[in-house]
DNA sequence: TTAATATGTTCACCAAATATTCAAAATACT
DNA sequence: AGTATTTTGAATATTTGGTGAACATATTAA
């Protein structure tokens, strides 16, 4: 739904940005330092958000967001930076960067996507609604509650993170692993078996629905419309 | 309900303004420096409110309302100024400048809303009820109280502007950012604990509508009407 | 059928989020 | 300036949720 670059000299985390990005329908650009993602830029006219890492070898994210700003063309360039600690999110404070959002490494992917959308709505960029309905199951992310037949069924934070994470990637079969990275952030080494654990109890509040959340054995699980 | 200029340098300022006003019904006008402000307000008929920031390039806000004040078919135009230091406040009231209002910055977004309706409302612009009643809960943005069973329920500043901002927000989770962005204003970076400790307040004051004040785990608040 | 492996289920302990209280700091009022 | 009020975030209490071990059950392979 809209191109975007994502400069970070860790392959790892440019590929997990990228990968989730790309699964919501954006065309990703990728850059290791802050003079390549320059140079996409200027080269790309059509580049229509830019993710950046602070700390990058050759320019700094705040030495690239700067020169975006300075442009004429780019100027109004939406820009989300990535920060590794607190002393950076100080400093983006109090320099008044210009910066439109921020987001603290480590970071969940899922938490990326949805400022990312909300980003790019309020550059008018995009027009999916929040809510969704499967028959009687109602997914309501601006109320932040998931309805069956009209009732709040009160899942606890995970088990929502999990739901909206199954609803973005319905008809895919996602591992243990992937969820794991999903919903609890690239960094979390936690066990896998935890995951069945929350499933297990996302499927009872489902109700009728918990057999929609489909095990796809020796591989992971499936959420089917 | 009515066309609105925002004339500011920073694109950060400008999506602000133009976000929450657009909230409010209004269709949002945006200009980069003073020139393109008078462009825009002498193209477009049917501007009728301009919020300009004092510091801008090519011409400055001063600059911008004179122009407005000359020409014949502006000159009763409503405006509203942006400063960012007291010593323009001063110069603007020094010089008579001729401004309807003016807002210092940082400034709390919600009090720009309330600002601008109310010079809409002079100007006679508007016309949407300032008066919710829920219940026998009361929300009078006119006579800027709240009254529970016919009484003044007595909030502070801070827990009125809450109230507001959870008024125009019902139905929708909030997280504790959104709510100090909005309330206590968009450079504000203070604790996030320090909303939940207005929450509490709110809801004693608000008694048995304390509850409609509802908690969102893992994520924030909620409004229900 | 049996063994091996994977998933389902339960539960007690631990972690995290929120509620509440409070006193210092800031602000407004006189 | 002095007083009263409001705001704030640290400290503490309470509530709620997350976690993975342990055991049960199901599936698959041999």
């Amino acid at each position: 739904m809209a191109v975007i670059l994502i400069a970070d000299d860790e392959v790892r985390i440019r590929r997990l940005v990228a990968d989730f990005l790309k699964r919501d329908g954006h065309t990703m650009l990728e850059a290791s330092n802050g003079e390549e993602a320059i140079r996409l830029i200027e080269e790309h006219g059509e580049i229509e958000l830019a993710i950046l890492d602070v700390m990058m070898p050759e320019q700094d994210g705040f030495s690239v967001l700067r020169h975006i700003r300075e442009q004429e063309l780019t100027a109004k360039l939406p820009v989300m930076m990535l920060t590794a600690r607190a002393e950076e999110l100080d400093q983006l404070h109090g320099l008044q960067s210009g910066a439109d959002d921020y987001v603290t490494k480590p970071f969940s992917p899922l938490v990326l996507c949805a400022r990312v959308k909300n980003l790019l709505l309020r550059a008018g960029k995009s027009e999916d609604s929040n809510a969704h309905k499967f028959g009687e199951l109602d997914i309501d992310e601006i109320r932040h509650e998931v309805r069956l037949n009209g009732e709040d069924i009160g899942l606890t934070p995970k088990e929502y993170e999990l739901m909206i994470y199954f609803k973005n990637n319905r008809g895919i079969a996602l591992s243990r692993e992937k969820i794991l990275n999903a919903v609890w952030g690239y960094d979390y080494f936690g066990d896998l078996r935890t995951v069945d654990t929350h499933i297990k109890k996302l499927r009872a509040k489902l109700g009728e629905y918990g057999s929609k959340i489909e095990t796809v054995r020796g591989y992971g699980y499936r959420f089917e419309v």
